[in-house]
DNA sequence: CGACTGATTGACTGCCCTCAAATAGGGTGG
DNA sequence: CCACCCTATTTGAGGGCAGTCAATCAGTCG
């Protein structure tokens, strides 16, 4: 584990959850973090333990999700670089971690132990601001998951969870938007089985709007499964 | 709408909400709400409108849920005595409620408007631990809806339903755990369709397990239920 | 050129929703 | 006290979405 402090935001990335801070507290809060690698498969914190640390994906990419009574796991979100974890460290002193998140890529992360969240959180105040932000945002995000799952059929779900990953951790190439994402994962976040996964996206790619390769999907248009992804 | 301010918690009223604080912050607090009478049907707040007032429900019952974009209701749970809302309010200043909440019952709520949340926060800090302790609580209340939806069959759900229910709007009788809830209000909550509703508690009436009345119905005993609501 | 993981396709099954129609409880007004 | 109405509830028949299982094919990497 490296251990070298962060004084700088890494090049290039850029977080909502430092936009309300001013630029020498932005300066605090990097000076108090820890630099991280994380390897594929990696737990980065296990819903039950004890709330030690508030983090943020720097790069690379991970999964949240929660473990179901059986062994099933339940897939909540996505980590792309920039999102924080672990807020029930700061949220409420002695807590326990809700979700589980596992890396599924190499990359790194920025963490900040009990007592340096403590401190700065008394230090610069808009830090709370943006906590409670992303509490929201999250708190959003699980009613509108929830919705699509009572409301909306597999094939809408599956095209809502394409738009929805497409934001997240699509990029812009040349025929479209690049996806990286197996069948399988792309089941799981939209809570739809391996095989109807598969139907789908065969379906859509013999109407030529999109492509398939191993591991990867290419969208050639976003605006196309919003639609198809709406109710009604 | 009646305007006179609560001088004292009313009896009978504990809330965890007011668990952190002290004696005299309780009073603070109690000062500057109002109270209100509610009717049933009358919407609390509407999702979407911004989020001027934090309340908490002292008597009577209220539904908080999600409109879906076709018009259907989102279920997401009960509120009774003792619940809090609004806290959009206080979570970040300018913002929306996330969810409608419609009283379904006479009652009666404590209300703080916008001015007042934030001289309460910056008053008692231990006001905003209070808040996130309880936005967590919904949070996590919220996961463990999206796992049952996506990992129990639909008699399950029920049965999970009814013991969640019986925790928050059930009274001890004569004959076991009292719920006022219709059989369409059930359906509503465990996400199922009114007609399974229906088979599955004749069913359990027949096994004698719970007894059935017009908008009633009665558990014989929890843990019954409990195990039957467990997965495998 | 194996070996492994990911993707595909077909057949079958079953849970649960939809729709239709009848029944019963509880309150109200005459 | 009874007739009436409105709402809640019950029951059956039918159908469809999507999940499960099994077997095969294809792409990558060593």
């Amino acid at each position: 584990m490296k251990t070298a402090s962060a004084v700088a935001l890494p090049s290039g990335l850029q977080s909502t959850f430092f936009e309300g801070l001013t630029a020498p507290e932005i300066k605090a809060v990097l000076a108090a973090a820890k630099l991280e690698r994380v390897s594929p498969r990696q737990i980065l914190q296990r819903e039950g333990d004890s709330a030690t640390r508030l983090w943020l994906l720097v790069t690379g990419r991970a999964a949240a999700y929660r473990v179901a009574d059986e062994g099933g796991k339940l897939f909540l979100r996505w980590g792309v670089p920039g999102d924080v974890f672990g807020l029930a460290t700061i949220v409420r002193a002695p807590a326990r971690y809700l979700v589980t998140v596992e890396a599924v890529q190499e990359g790194s992360l920025l963490a900040w132990d009990l007592a340096s969240c403590q401190a700065l959180a008394l230090q610069c105040p808009s830090l709370s601001k943006a906590v409670n932000s992303v509490v929201s945002n999250y708190l959003d995000g699980l009613i509108d998951a929830l919705a699509a799952r009572s409301f909306l059929t597999a094939e809408k779900r599956l095209a809502r969870m394409l738009v929805v990953s497409a934001r997240q951790i699509g990029r812009t190439g040349r025929e479209g938007i690049e996806l990286d994402l197996t069948n399988e994962q792309l089941a799981v976040t939209a809570n739809v089985s391996l095989f109807t996964a598969t139907r789908k996206l065969s379906k859509w790619q013999d109407l030529g709007i999109l492509k398939k390769h191993r591991g990867k999907i290419v969208l050639r248009s976003l605006s196309l499964f919003e639609s198809i992804g709406k109710p009604i």
